[in-house]
DNA sequence: TTGTATGCGTTATCAT
DNA sequence: ATGATAACGCATACAA
């Protein structure tokens, strides 16, 4: 490689004034600086961002925590399009990003690593942490450190974050079911996580300003993504002496998982019940009938979260920790029967 | 940051002797190496990478190429699933990943970077490549570097590939339609990519083994993922005349642009019209009715990309250029009918 | 305006 | 068996 001690030997300066002329800034004779730039251009310098890293404490490199080894993150398109987003922000902002993860094996760390150590191994000059357990003592560790974290979808105290505002999302489903012409609503919900919590909050919330009685047995914990439970769920449901109906699930693929079972009955959807998903996977808009669901925004969320980590990274004084909340959006298929 | 020096004070050696009993290696009294070791951990050192990549010029970080900023390709399930594959095996291998783009902006390394000079920049030991214009300068530049390489789905004269054996996942597909009596047979492919040239040369030469004569316009040039392209293909071939008996579409997501098509023409699946898709994404069992389609291992694809690499990247001089076929499934769902 | 020199944290060579 | 030291590529304080 063409380092900048080649620059200056064929330009006969200083390898000062080479990082000078290359960084535009200082005091150069702007046209030795113009020579200097031509020079490298045409030797086809690349700085090394290693060496840099050295010197500067910056390496221009944001980390990403993804869950853990489950190995599935990357698969649920809610997260892998928000992952999608942060990295095209971030290399807009001149930032590559890394995966962190929990090193195994004989690597050159030596073994294990936890997540704060792999962070400082990599020198990530801050992490967007999204879709972990974050009671986890390691992610703790990493978010009370001194590197800079964004977290997706969780609050911690005095750190920033970017949250889907599932409390709208909630509020704005059970309006239009209840717009509808529904009362007896069914939430199937994911595992107990703050966004879960929040969802059922304002699903109680809303029914009760809309003089809905929330029966509890209407109200399933499932789990996010897992077709499966959400299908023994609403097998549950359909079960009852008084059926709901309507059926909210956690997620788009998890209503899928209920169509299965409510066919496997004979019911047809919307006539003999209705459902409504949440995320706004692609798909939804594809699939027969179109789901009824609450987008999120997960591009402006990657957005969001790159953009906050990156102005607490280049400018710590000046940054405060703040939440922020993006906005979602009812997106209405055919999977909602009006019965009014 | 804890380093080598601290260590070695808090010891009262030198820090070579700290580096050496970090390493295992060199014959150090196995009694201070272990006690150096011992307070190396009890102080929470953990190495840094860019030092260590100074010196020993292996930055054990792996650049990934997966399309460019048209910001979509982790979007797609096959890609993001062979990327997450490729994750793990890294990071099985002590490896990290890092993603390789264009950098626009006032990045630091000077603005715009070439594939091959971002994998520079950040000294990436070896990178993979897939889902890209493999025709692209820049694409082409990286692969003739001196950077190891190993491309997905499409292969270069002397390099390494993994690929997904497209020729056989057109032969059971076509097999299984004529098993099942089909004769009339249209195909709708993706773009002209050497992906779609083996799937169409595999389509005809078993269609001719099978005695079935291929119709020219029941082959239909579509699109890899645009559900509205593929709707497009659909209507022509439900107007011709004679109306094929099933559709092979390019992949799963293009098929279900198919069902919405043949829907809006009242026709059923299977009964007035057979479909078969391609990839096997996870919502293949899901969707109603189960789709019949050809599972691209995806998992594996990634492993075997990550291992060739590595073994490119550790063992330059007994590692040999192949390309490694990786075999798919044939899922039979029901949305082709038996006519037989 | 330009050049000299030092150090970032690490590895590795060569002495001791 | 252990230590002193140079070097990796770069940025920068300071000298000229």
């Amino acid at each position: 490689m063409v380092k900048i001690k080649d620059i200056a030997e064929r330009c006969g300066v200083s390898i000062a004034s080479v990082s000078k002329a290359l960084h535009g800034t200082s005091d150069l004779n702007p046209n030795t600086a113009e020579y200097i730039r031509n020079v490298a251009k045409e030797m086809g310098y690349v700085p090394n961002a290693s060496a840099r890293l050295l010197k500067t404490n910056r390496s221009y490199n944001i980390g990403v925590l993804f869950v853990d080894s489950t190995s599935s993150g990357l698969e649920h398109e809610y997260f892998s399009s928000i992952l999608n987003s942060i990295k095209n922000e971030s290399e807009n902002h001149g930032y590559d990003i890394t995966f962190i993860s929990h090193h195994f094996g004989n690597n050159q760390a030596g073994g294990h690593l936890t997540f704060y150590e792999h962070a400082k191994y990599r020198n990530v000059d801050g992490v967007i942490i999204a879709s972990v357990d974050f009671k986890d003592p390691e992610v703790i560790q990493l978010v009370e450190s001194d590197i800079p974290t964004v977290t997706i979808d969780y609050l911690f105290d005095g750190k920033s974050s970017v949250v889907s505002d599932n409390i709208q999302g909630v509020r704005e489903i059970v309006n239009y079911l209840v717009d509808c012409g529904h009362k007896r609503i069914a939430f199937i919900t994911g595992e107990d996580t703050s966004v879960t919590r929040n969802r059922v909050t304002s699903f109680y919330r809303t029914c009760d300003e809309r003089g809905i009685k929330v029966r509890e047995d209407y109200v399933k914990r499932g789990k996010y993504h897992v077709p499966k439970e959400s299908g023994i769920a609403t097998r549950e449901l359909l079960s009852l002496d008084e059926k709901p109906t309507v059926i909210m699930y956690p997620d788009d693929y998890s209503l899928l998982g209920g169509v299965t079972e409510i066919e496997k009955r004979g019911m047809s959807i919307p006539d003999d019940i209705s459902i409504v998903g949440y995320d706004g996977i692609k798909l939804s808009r594809l699939v027969r009938p179109e789901i009824t669901t609450f987008v999120q925004n997960s591009t402006e969320i990657g957005i969001q979260a790159a953009r906050k980590l990156i102005e607490i990274i280049e400018h710590p004084k000046s940054s405060y920790a703040e939440s922020i909340p993006i906005q979602g959006k009812l997106q209405i298929g055919k999977t909602v029967k009006k019965i009014n």
